[in-house]
Order: structure tokens, then sequence, then C-alpha cells
DNA sequence: CCGATGACTTGAA
DNA sequence: CTTCAAGCCATCG
């Protein structure tokens, strides 16, 4: 298996792309899954190319250790974000997710 | 190769 | 509560 540039890229995207509907996940715990938590911020830029990227990646879905949705200023118009949780169940106050707990998903313990 | 950037995280003041 | 600093890793010019 020839390795590609993308293929860290792929990973997120793949991992990113397992969210259920209804949860949510931090970049720190799809870094972590990856392999360090330190490459969280790798998993943000990643995001950052989804928007050149060839698939739908579910970025809104993705949001820090706080459950802030600090991407949010990233999405087209400023509300994108906030209303795709909104319409899958996600309780949110202020760009911040208020059940984060209940929501929360993580790869390396779902995806055991 | 080097420097700068980034949607992060943690901890300390 | 806010603000600063350091760590970490991939990509770009």
């Amino acid at each position: 298996m020839p390795k590609k540039e993308t293929d860290f890229f792929e990973r997120v995207y793949q991992v990113a792309e397992l969210i259920p509907r209804g949860r949510v996940t931090s970049y720190g715990a799809i870094a972590n899954y990856l392999g360090s938590y330190r490459g969280a911020r790798m998993v943000g830029w990643a995001m950052n190319k989804c928007s050149s990227w060839h698939r739908f990646v579910p970025a809104h879905r993705v949001v820090n250790s706080k459950g802030v949705l600090t991407g949010k200023h990233h999405f087209p118009g400023g509300e994108t974000m906030s209303e795709l949780l909104r319409n899958e169940g996600v309780k949110l106050m202020d760009n911040q997710i208020i059940n984060f707990q209940e929501v929360f998903w993580d790869p390396s313990k779902e995806l055991l």
C-alpha cells in the first residue's frame, strides 16, 4: 500500500464520516485515535482542506475539547454549523454543546 | 531545508 | 473569568 500525501486527511475524514448522527467528537479524540492527541491541529487543518476534498465531511460534528464550535467561523453563512447540529438533535448554547458528554463520540472507544 | 501557519490541548498566572 | 506560553505535527512558499 503506497501511502499518499492525503493519507492523513483520509483517516481524519474517514473517522469524521463514521460519526453517528446526533453525535460529536473532538479534534483531540480523532487525533488520539490516529495515534497522538497532539495531532489535533492537523485534524483541524484537515477539516480546513475538507472544502477542497472530493467528498462531504461532517466537520460540523467535530468540536474542540470544550464542546465549543470553534470551527463555525469557517463555515459559510455563520449559523450553518449550529443549524446542522441542532437539526441532528444536538443542543447548543452560545456555540457550545450543552449535553457534550451525552453526545460525545470517542472513536478510540466506540470503534474499539 | 527553513520559516510560517493552523478549525488544538493543557497548564499556569 | 481571561490571557499567555509551550508542545506537536503536517503542509505550503
